[in-house]
Order: structure tokens, then C-alpha cells, then sequence
DNA sequence: GCTTTTTTTGCATGCGTATGCAATTTTCTT
DNA sequence: AAGAAAATTGCATACGCATGCAAAAAAAGC
């Protein structure tokens, strides 16, 4: 168990290091010949420190090895510096991308993430006490929404909320989407362009609002063309009842020639299904177009016509939005649509209408679209 | 900007509450007519509190939205119940996994998880200085190493660190990993058994223990059959890089017919560069195989065989480790290794040995070989 | 050099909680 | 019912730091 994969034994519990004692700023300030005050002070960007002092200071934590204890200071400031970030899954495939990039813009900010994940079965509530207890600056949630009464509390201890890729009808939380509805209607139109005429949609989880929004402005798009009955099935953002969704539109009397599937996570598999399981070509016995543009949409296997989530504006404008409540400590409600764009490859049928090139991926977006 | 995408504007900046006033128990104790004293002890397990005591704290609690302040709490305690866990990036498919069930198995424990991410380029010695702030109660680390002052550092002030899929010579670091070594010489043995004659490797970050590790272990079982020579490229875990050194390995006079790829997210890239940019049959042309056994293996398109790298186990043991010194309050160097196993799918040739079904996966390990 | 202004410093306090200790109440014994 | 034992409670304090305020020091003005 705890050998060399050689078998030789290797050290364990070696010399059992107990210090559990922190340097405090008074140690600091003893050993520099200053009060605690000064200390604290020469750690305090803009306070009042002679720079000499702050040398000395600097010199004597150095020494130490002092480092600020944040918890203390986030009692004094009432600022812990900490967002809460929920999201209950990172199955998608964008997720990771979103938390990357989120760290990287909370840091910048001198922000740290406090993680909540893990739990998709189970509800959100039971977290979110433990988020509550830990003081957080605010709450960003991403692909899960708060009942009604959590956002009412959020709100009354001063907590700004962010959604991210999701909707909420509270007055008093922020959200950042894409434009959902705009790209559901412009797959619908290329779709059409596309000589289709046998529509599929299938949904995520079909509750969201972005999945509700994707549904809506494809079936609004196709309404536009006298279409209105589809197929439908639900993936609901897992790859077995995705695959199984796909299973049963594929066996139907008539098979759908054109599939907008609500994520591209779910796009890839329900591609799987119909080249492996049942021999059909794509793009040329059904075209698939997923949405989020992710990493793998671009591999050759599958060069997935997709619909961009445009993640780093989104990320930026979720930070933005929160950094704003936070700094004027007061709960705004603004909601952010991010445009993004069909990322045109070989999963779906070309229309006849040019297609053209934009910093080497190419977009279909006729005039009359924009 | 701001606007509901059909064109109606949306309420913005609503009626702003600026409470920023946390209950405390302070004033919980006023209204249930006890001591700050019994508050605290209502929300401490095991305390001395009659059971009237505590159910009339908890109802003035619930009543005023009470939560113990967790802050101020770690103070007391000189215990956060926060564990930082640094990760530098996310791209390898089996990050989004790892950080769930991390999630899952830390919040089952009580612990929260301050996550450091997105810093790819950069050092993550900056980082450090954050983390330590925050008075973590352990560190964990996947896929980064720490340098030894800071090794020695955290151990000075009582910080278990905890790498993981990471090795480190470090005395008081502990570490989990699967077991490279022998997935490396199994892989080995898999692909000579196969019949194949010319042997590559790429590398992912060639200075890592894992990577290390794992091409010691292929060499080592290519030896056994006196084969010295195959040939090298490094992919450094991006993919960007790891198409480059496909190509240059399919590309060179005597290209190999059996290539070992360090991780399966750069497998993945080296077999759509072998297919679709030469025009290679996997596996009659080139047999190739990964390391982790990532979700996407498993799809029809790929079909990798992948020696398993076994998240839960890993993150178990992790977890036990990290509670284990917490709780002890002692800095032990343990390190665990645990074993995988080949998941033999349909992209390497099949040895004449055969393999055996366990569990739906088809595992290939003679009997001189466990 | 002396006053006025400015900068720097230390003192004292409080943030919200946990906990040892002594006082109090309750329960148990006989 | 009275005394002993056990359970419960409140008081006071400390955790590590930031910050208002007044004292001290330094700089500037004359």
C-alpha cells in the first residue's frame, strides 16, 4: 500500500512537524521593534507608514514567514474577499474553460473561489448554508438557480448573485446568458437554407431558461418557414438519456434530416449514435448542429456545426457585473445577453448562401439575420 | 446591452438593499433570552445545552436568519475547515471528475474547497501566498509540485500537503497516484504481445513524476524483449504541441506502428492527426493507446485503449490522507499508489492472448504479469 | 530657534465566536 | 426532605487584525 512500486519501503511519518502556530502580527511587530498597529499598517496598501517602517516591517515578516490571516481581517473589514462559485455539475464541457477562466479573473481581482460542485442529484440548498457561514462577497451560479427565499435572504445580507448561462425572473439577482433564443432561430434558418425538411430538437435540461430559450427561438425560426411540428426528445444534459433520446428519433417512421441538439456536450453523442448505431452519414442522411462551440466541435471527427457560447465575454462580464454590486455595496439587478455566433463546419448540410470566414472559423449570418 | 432579447427593456438596478448587517449571535441570545454563550453552544455538536435551551436558540436563529459566522469561528478554532486545492489547469479531461468527487468527498467531511485555477503559464508560487492567507486547514495539489521552501513552509505551520497524480521527493509532502510504472510496462508487454516492432512514446510534461514514470515503466517492458530504440516526441499536455510531435513521428522515414501516448486528452489528438491527416487505419496501420481512460475513450469514434487512471479510489485515499493529518494534527509522509488496470478497446491490435471481461471492460493481464 | 503644519506612531477597542471556570439549576440518592 | 452529583448556564476572555484618536515626531515656514 505504501511501498515503492519497486517494493522497497519508503519513509512514512517521518519527523512529525506539529506547529500548528501561525506568526501573528504582534510577533512581527516585536521582532521590528514597532506596535502591531504598524504592522498592520505596512501591509495595508495607501496606510499611513513611514517607508522606513514598512522596510522594517517587510524585513521581520520575511523572517518569520508572517503572512496577513485573512480570516481575522475579514471580521475587521466585513469583506472576506471570497466569491462563491456553485455549480453542480462540470460534465459539460465548457465548464472547466468557464472556472479557469473565472479564477483567473477573480485572482486578478484579488478574489479567491470558493468551490461548490459535486452534487448533481441532490438539491442546492443544503450548500448553500454552508456558502452563508463562510461570509462570501457573492454568490456566481452557474447551470443551477436559487429558490426564491435564498434569493431573498442573498439580497438582505447584502450578497450580490450572478447567474451564469441561466435566467431568473428574481428582481434581485444579476445574470449573464448568451443569446440563447437568437442562436436557436439562426440554426433553424441555416437549417432551413440547408434544403432540410425533417426537424429534431433535442432538449437539456428541459426546466432551464436556456434550454427554453434554445427551444424557443429554434421552433420560432422554423415557424417562420410554416414549420411547426418537430421531433422532440429530451437529453437532459446526460449522455445516456441523450443517447437514448437520439435512439428513439432515429427509429421513427420518419427520421428527422436536420437535429439541433440543445448542448453540444449532447451533440457529440447523439452524433455517435447515428454514425455507429445506425450507419447514418452526417452531414448527408442528417445534419447535426449542437450549441457552446466547444473544444472538440472543431476536431475532425466530428466538425460539429455549433452555436458559440461565447465564454470569455461572458466570464468578463459576470466578473464585471460582480465586482460592480460589490464595490457600490448595493444589489442591482442587470441582465447581460452575450451575441455569439454559428460556427459553420461540416456537421450540417451548407446552404446555398455564402458562408464566410472570420478569424479562420467559418459564419453563416445572412444580412437579414443580423 | 441590458435589453430583453425581443427588444423590451428589463428592470434594472431595481430597489437596492444595502444591508451588509449579518445576524449574530449576539443578538440571536437577545431574542431567545440565553447568553452569546448558549447560542454558540446550540450550534456546536456535543456541547452542554439543555435540549429546551437549544430548541428555543434554533427557532430565534431561524427567525432572524442566523448563521454562525465561519470566520470568526477559524479564529477561535485556529481551524478554517477549508481545504486550498491547487490546479493549475483543467484541460485534461479527468480534472472535471477528480474536482467533483474532491467536492463531494470534502463536503461530506465538512470541509469547503478554496480552488486556485487558470494559471497555466504562470508560476504558482504567487498563488501560494493567497492560499496561505486563507489559513487552509490542508493543500492539495494536482498536476503542480511545490518547491521545497514552500514544502518546508507549510509543514512549519502544520499544513498537510497532499499531491495529487504527483510524486515529490519532499519528506513531509504526501502524495496519491495510480500506479505509472507498471501501467507503463503493461502497456508495453500489451503492444509486443501485439506483434508490433516499431515503438514511439510521446511525452506529456516531460518533467512531471507521472510522465517520468510512465515512460520509465514502457521502456522498461519494451527492454525485457531487447528493445532499446523507439521513438520520442513530447506533446506537453497540449494539444497544440501534441499534433506537432504526431506528425513528426508519422511523418519520419520509419514511422511507428505502435504508439504509447502519455495521457489519453493528448491520445485523443494523436489519433486524429493519424487518421485524418495521414490517412492511417487504427489499429491495422498504428496501433495507439492512452493513459487515464477518460469518458470520451469509450465513444465509438475512438475506441482507446487506455490503461485506467482510478479517479474515485485516488480521491478517496486523498481525502482519507489530507483527514487523517488534519485530525492527528501531525505532518506524516505517506504515499499511496493505486492500482489500474488496461482497458483494452479496439485501438490497439489484439494480442493472441485473450483478454477477459470484468465489470463490461475488457482488461487484458496475464497471469505474469500481476 | 520657534511655531505651525504634516506625517507617523502607538494605544485602545471591537469584529463574532468558542471555551475554561465558577455559579446556578436540575436530577439523583438515600 | 436534605444532601450529593450531574447537568446547565453565564461571565469573562482570547483569537488576529484594522482603525479612530490622540500623542509624538518630523517637516515646513518664518
Amino acid at each position: 500500500m505504501s511501498a515503492g512500486e519497486d517494493g522497497t519501503p519508503r519513509r512514512e511519518g517521518g519527523p512529525a512537524a506539529t506547529a500548528r502556530h501561525a506568526v501573528t502580527a504582534e510577533e512581527v511587530a516585536r521582532r521590528a521593534g514597532v506596535s502591531q498597529s504598524a504592522v498592520s499598517r505596512a501591509f495595508t496598501p495607501g496606510a499611513s507608514v513611514a517607508p522606513k517602517t514598512r522596510e522594517k516591517v517587510l524585513a521581520a515578516a520575511r523572517e518569520l514567514g508572517y503572512r496577513p490571516n485573512a480570516m481575522a481581517r475579514s471580521l475587521i473589514t466585513n469583506r472576506s474577499r471570497i466569491i462563491g462559485v456553485v455549480m453542480a455539475y462540470l460534465d459539460n464541457l465548457i465548464y472547466p474553460d468557464v472556472l479557469e477562466k473565472l479564477a483567473a479573473g477573480l485572482q486578478q481581482r484579488g478574489y479567491q473561489m470558493l468551490l461548490f460542485t459535486g452534487f448533481k442529484d441532490r438539491h442546492s440548498d443544503p450548500v448553500f448554508e454552508q456558502v452563508m457561514q463562510y461570509r462570501v462577497d457573492g454568490l456566481l451560479l452557474a447551470s443551477t438557480t436559487l429558490s426564491s427565499d435564498l434569493s431573498d435572504e442573498c439580497a438582505a445580507a447584502g450578497v450580490p448573485v450572478v447567474m451564469f448561462n441561466r435566467m431568473t425572473e428574481h428582481p434581485l439577482c444579476s445574470s449573464v446568458t448568451s443569446d440563447n433564443c437568437k442562436g436557436g432561430r439562426q440554426i433553424a434558418e441555416f437549417l432551413v437554407a440547408g434544403g432540410h425538411c425533417r426537424f429534431a430538437y433535442i432538449a437539456g435540461a428541459a426546466i432551464s431558461s436556456t434550454n427554453r430559450d434554445r427551444e424557443a427561438g429554434f421552433r420560432e425560426g422554423l415557424l417562420r418557414h410554416g414549420i411547426a411540428r418537430i421531433g422532440y426528445a429530451e437529453g437532459n444534459l446526460e449522455l445516456a438519456d441523450t443517447r437514448a433520446a437520439a435512439r428513439g428519433l432515429f427509429a421513427a417512421d420518419e427520421p428527422p434530416d436536420a437535429v439541433f441538439v440543445g448542448s453540444d456536450h449532447m451533440a457529440l453523442a447523439v452524433m455517435e449514435v447515428a454514425r455507429h448505431e445506425f450507419g447514418l452519414r452526417v452531414p448527408e442522411d442528417v445534419s447535426i448542429v449542437g450549441y457552446d462551440d466547444v473544444g472538440a466541435a472543431d476536431w475532425p471527427s466530428f466538425s460539429l456545426t455549433s452555436f458559440t457560447l461565447p465564454v470569455a465575454p461572458m466570464v468578463d462580464a459576470a466578473v464585471e457585473l460582480m465586482m460592480e454590486q460589490i464595490e457600490s455595496s448595493s444589489i442591482l439587478s442587470h441582465h447581460r445577453v452575450v451575441p455569439g455566433r454559428l460556427a459553420v463546419r461540416g456537421s450540417a448540410r451548407l446552404p446555398g448562401e455564402p458562408v464566410r470566414d472570420q478569424d479562420g472559423t467559418l459564419i453563416w449570418a445572412p444580412a437579414r439575420m443580423e
